[in-house]
This record gives C-alpha cells, sequence and structure tokens, in this order.
DNA sequence: TCTGGGGTCCTAGGACCC
DNA sequence: TCTGGGGTCCTAGGACCC
C-alpha cells in the first residue's frame, strides 16, 4: 500500500507562506527568462491558464483580472520541500523523494485508520510548513498518483467527485462499485504513464476513461502500445510493478541547458555561456561523486521564430573518466567548434555529461600523471568550497566573462522575490 | 520583443560480427 | 524471378514525468 502527498500548485504556495497577500488572488510562477507560467493558483487555473502558457500571451491578464507574476525562486523552494518532505515521512516506514514537490510513503504495517493518519499529517505540514496538500492511497504507485489527483479535483472543483474524497483519497477502502463510478468519471489522460500522444491514440479506439482503460488486456497493450502502457495498466488493476526506490539512484546523465535572454550570433559568446554550463554541471558531477567518460554540447535556433533554423549536438569521449571542469569544459569547446554554423540566432545552449561512472570505479593505470591529477582534484574541491562559501560563480573559468552586461546570453528574471529562508539578507523582518 | 529545465526509459535502425 | 540469421552495440528520437 502506497501513499502519494503532493503540494498543491507548490511553487504558488511557498510564495504565499511569505506573502499571504497573495491568498484568494489569481497568481502564477514563471520560468527560467520570465518565459511561460509553471505553477498556478487556482484562481489563475480558474482564468484558463494553461501549464507552460507563455508570459507574453497572458500578460493582459494582469491588468484585467489582477494575475500576479512571479519569478521562480528555486533555493526559496527547494528548502520549503525539505522541510514538507520531512514531515511526509512520518505517514508510513519508507518515503520515496519523487519530486520536488511529491513523495511516495509506503503503508504497509500501519496499523488503525489510514484516511485519519494521512489527514494529521497533511494538516501538520499546512500549520508547520504552510503548504496545502493532498494524499493519494493505493495499493499500488500508479493507484495512490490516481487517488491523489481525485483529491486535488475534488477540492478544487465541487462537484467533480464525492466531497468526502477532497484532500484525502484512499481508492484501496472503496467498494467496486464508488471505484467503478470514479474510474467511469476520470479520464486516461489523468492516469500517470498516459500522456498527451498515448491517451490520443487510445481516444481513437474509443478507450476514454479509466474504467475502460482498466478492462484491457495486458497483451494487447503490450502489442499496440509498449511494455511501458502495459505496466500502467496491470499496476492500476492493482498488481504492484513499479517499486518505491528506497536510496536515490546515482544520476544518469547530468545537463545543464539554458535559453538565452536574447539571440546570441557570435561563437565567442556562445564559447562563454557553453564554458559557464559546462562548470555546473561538473559542479554537480562531483556532488554526486561522480564522473563523467562522454560531454555533450547542443546549441539551437528558437523553433518559435520564423528565422532559419538550426539544432545540432555533439558527443565528445574524454581521454579519461573526470570530474574536472577545465577538462569537461574542453571537451565541451571542442564540440561547440565543430557544430557551431554562423549566421543562425542561437536561442539555447546545453551541456549534457554521459556515461557517468561513481569516482572509485576510476580504472587503475599505470599513470604518469598521477600526480598532478591528485593537484587537479583538490583545486576542484578549494574551488567548489568557495563558491558554496561566497556564492555561485565567485570563482570561475576565465572564458566563462564576466557577470553583468557583458554577458548577453545571461537569463531574464525581473520577478524574482527574496530567498526567504536560505538567504540572510533576505530574512523576512518582522515589524511591531 | 516575448515560448523552461532536468531527467528517465524504450524503440528503431544502422553498423558490425560470426 | 530468387540474396541468411542472429546477436550486440550504439545513436537518435520519441514519449513520458515534474
Amino acid at each position: 500500500m502506497y501513499a502519494l502527498v503532493d503540494g498543491n500548485n507548490f511553487y504558488v504556495s511557498c510564495e504565499r507562506v511569505f506573502r499571504p497577500s497573495l491568498e484568494g488572488i489569481p497568481v502564477v510562477v514563471l520560468s527560467n527568462n520570465d518565459g511561460c507560467a509553471i505553477a498556478r493558483s487556482n484562481e489563475a487555473k480558474a482564468l484558463g491558464i494553461a501549464m507552460g502558457a507563455p508570459w507574453f500571451q497572458i500578460k493582459h491578464l494582469a491588468e484585467q483580472s489582477g494575475l500576479v507574476a512571479l519569478s521562480a525562486n528555486f533555493e526559496l523552494y527547494g528548502d520549503m520541500s525539505d522541510r514538507m518532505m520531512s514531515l511526509a515521512a512520518g505517514l508510513g516506514h519508507a518515503q520515496e523523494i519523487y519530486s520536488i514537490d511529491e513523495s511516495f510513503v509506503e503503508l504497509s504495517g500501519i496499523r488503525g485508520d489510514l484516511v485519519e493518519r494521512a489527514h494529521k499529517v497533511r494538516s501538520r505540514i499546512l500549520q508547520w510548513v504552510g503548504i496545502p496538500c493532498c494524499v493519494g492511497i493505493g495499493s499500488t504507485k500508479t493507484l495512490a498518483k490516481l487517488a491523489n489527483h481525485i483529491g486535488k479535483t475534488a477540492e478544487r472543483k465541487p462537484g467533480s467527485y464525492p466531497s468526502h474524497l477532497a484532500q484525502v483519497c484512499n481508492l484501496a477502502a472503496m467498494s467496486p462499485e464508488e471505484r467503478d463510478s470514479i474510474f467511469a468519471a476520470t479520464a486516461v489522460q489523468e492516469v500517470w504513464g498516459v500522456g498527451r500522444q498515448i491517451s490520443k491514440q487510445l481516444q481513437a479506439g474509443g478507450i476514454q476513461t479509466v474504467k475502460d482503460l482498466i478492462r484491457l488486456d495486458p497483451a494487447t497493450i503490450r502489442s499496440h502500445w509498449s511494455v511501458v502502457l502495459e505496466r500502467t495498466v496491470r499496476e492500476l488493476q492493482g498488481t504492484p510493478c513499479i517499486d518505491l526506490e528506497h536510496n536515490p539512484a546515482p544520476k544518469k546523465e547530468i545537463a545543464t541547458t539554458r535559453s538565452f535572454g536574447r539571440p546570441v550570433l557570435e561563437l565567442h559568446q556562445l564559447a562563454e555561456a557553453v564554458t559557464d554550463f559546462a562548470s555546473r554541471a561538473a559542479e554537480k558531477l562531483r556532488k554526486q561523486s561522480g564522473m563523467a567518460n562522454q560531454v555533450l554540447v547542443y546549441i539551437r535556433t528558437s523553433p518559435f521564430r520564423p528565422d532559419p533554423q538550426y539544432s545540432r549536438s555533439i558527443t565528445t569521449p574524454l581521454r579519461r573518466p573526470s570530474a574536472d571542469t577545465a577538462c569537461i569544459a574542453k571537451a565541451a569547446l571542442d564540440g561547440l567548434q565543430r557544430i557551431f554554423q554562423p549566421g543562425f540566432k542561437y536561442a539555447k545552449a546545453g551541456v549534457m555529461l554521459l556515461d557517468l561512472q561513481h569516482e572509485g570505479q576510476q580504472q587503475c593505470e599505470l599513470d604518469l600523471e598521477g600526480d598532478s591529477q591528485k593537484d587537479r582534484s583538490t583545486l576542484m574541491t578549494a574551488l567548489d568550497g568557495l563558491n558554496q562559501r561566497y556564492g555561485k560563480g565567485t570563482l570561475h573559468m576565465a572564458s566563462a566573462g564576466v557577470e553583468g552586461s557583458k554577458r548577453v546570453w545571461s537569463m531574464k528574471q525581473e520577478r524574482r522575490t527574496p530567498r526567504y529562508t536560505t538567504s540572510w539578507e533576505d530574512l523576512p523582518v518582522a515589524k511591531a
């Protein structure tokens, strides 16, 4: 038995904790570059703002309907997330943190009324952290996710589902008849693992609701679609196929990619950006004690512009596995040289570290540069320490350019709120 | 003027091998 | 007329997730 604890409109809820005046009004949180809406309050959803809606298309709602837009403040959200997760863990014996606002909790061996217990945890999170959340309970992770969706929808849209399911919904405690009628009222695209493409295909075959989907034979699903969808259907039928991940697996790839604040035309500007991305990626890699064997770099124009399009990536193998910023940046820059074409307005670039391994797995080879490698690794540790202590970018590669107006590629972020919980300067001040 | 970032898994197809 | 079969590895791309 699993529970899924999921913060409501998480980023917006984080902002509201520190600005209660945002309560009750339409609020969106914008992606980098203030590009599009990545979180919406219920009031914003009611205005018809879609997930991912570009800001310039909904801007007029600020005047028309009092919509408030904020730049994303991921430092704040990450910290609020930690607080929420530690309370959610109390629901059961094991927890898997699935995303910044969601965690699965294993409920087996928990006695007593699960719904009552979930309500208690929910109010504790609301009271101690300030984040409203919903809890879904089911015999598989996919059913717990679905239950969570039902709990949220029942709360947000009265009349959509029976009102006693709002906030906490336990699918496992329902009669078959009640479950059936709820599945019949739920569209296939609400299921975890069924996205736009697959739901379109299912609907074309007359499969509209969860009730329709659950009746299908897994073998048919597999031959018509894939093993992935087959697993999803089995999970909906109550057969667990996806286990709780107990210890977070190390990442298999690490990426740093950004859209630019404005179009970039020159190679040397791309090189600055790519150096910066490579440094950030290498830093993440060292944080998980990993080494990379390959470095991928890509550049592309904006698919939304009518301009000539260009998009290319290239993978450069490293001579030996490495987590060294200079070594990774060099590989990325070598790749960039080879794929760059002049005459395009570049909108985005990225660096990905692939084929990762743990630093302990390094092959023992006869190596005349052994000592200098040790020195490099000490230097990297010092670099990370200084950047951690004095702020990101205190020390960086010379080719990454300097902060400020010279970096034409840096992103726009004009609506960020203070880092209330992670920066002393931004600590809220209580006034008497 | 203006459209995010970071992941995972699976599949198809090509190259290569015996 | 007619051109094997099976395996592995790699890459690109699709689909999904939040």
